[in-house]
DNA sequence: CATAGTACCTTGTAAAGCAAAGTACTATGT
DNA sequence: ACATAGTACTTTGCTTTACAAGGTACTATG
């Protein structure tokens, strides 16, 4: 437990992570079909921690707003899987919060530029 | 009025500014004494839009923790202003603030990049 | 048939941006 | 003197959403 008084980093990191999650999750699934398990593996990989009561949640919103889709696929190591891809809706919106994310990028950007400037 | 059942990328990008903010908010002070509509000047001329409803608890959250101070002073046309600065801690979280955002941009930017040779 | 592993889902809580409304100071025009 | 406008700081209620924790259910293995 970390005393409320004290800048807590990981929280911050975990405020930042927040805002731009549906971001990375649909780049993942437009990679290729990918389900649930999956999804956390990569981003794990990508140093993007997320877990299960996030990311189920947030599939059934991309789903209910028509970004994603899925279809059951028997395992053979378990019970079957939710295999999601994009629909067109779903590319074009990732194209649009690429550009999105390429914005903050050249905000931040500039600013870290700014204040190494003037130190 | 959105309908709730289309994807609003503006909310999209509010989400995204939602966790990142106190990160262009620091930079800024750090960039030289600010008062709060200067701020929200600066981060608008970022491409950053922030209302003061969000930046006044935040600068009063930043500065419980320490990470900034703030001075009053005299306006000639107006009622007087707070003037913040850094705290050394605001200067130190700081930088850790930076090398997350970097970390972050490098997960990021990776999963674009694996997306575009994938297409 | 019990256990372990995998997969999906739900509930309650907390954090934080935002809209909107409020308080208060200064300057200007009549 | 007083109304109006401009500036600045503050607060309240709402909404969104990540997370912790717990639950259901299917398959394989001993």
């Amino acid at each position: 437990m970390n005393k409320k008084e004290e800048f807590d980093l990981e929280n911050a990191k975990a405020q930042i992570r927040k805002g731009i999650l549906e971001f990375p999750v649909l780049l993942i699934i437009a990679e290729g079909r990918s389900y649930a398990s999956d999804i956390i593996k990569k981003l794990k990989k990508a140093d993007l921690i997320i877990v299960e009561g996030t990311l189920y949640p947030l599939l059934s919103r991309l789903r209910h707003l028509g970004l994603v889709e899925y279809t059951w696929e028997e395992s053979k190591s378990g019970p079957p899987r939710k295999y999601y891809t994009l629909t067109r809706k779903g590319r074009e919106i990732l194209k649009q919060l690429e550009s999105v994310w390429k914005g903050l990028n050249n905000s931040i950007n500039a600013l870290i530029k700014n204040n190494e400037k003037n130190s």
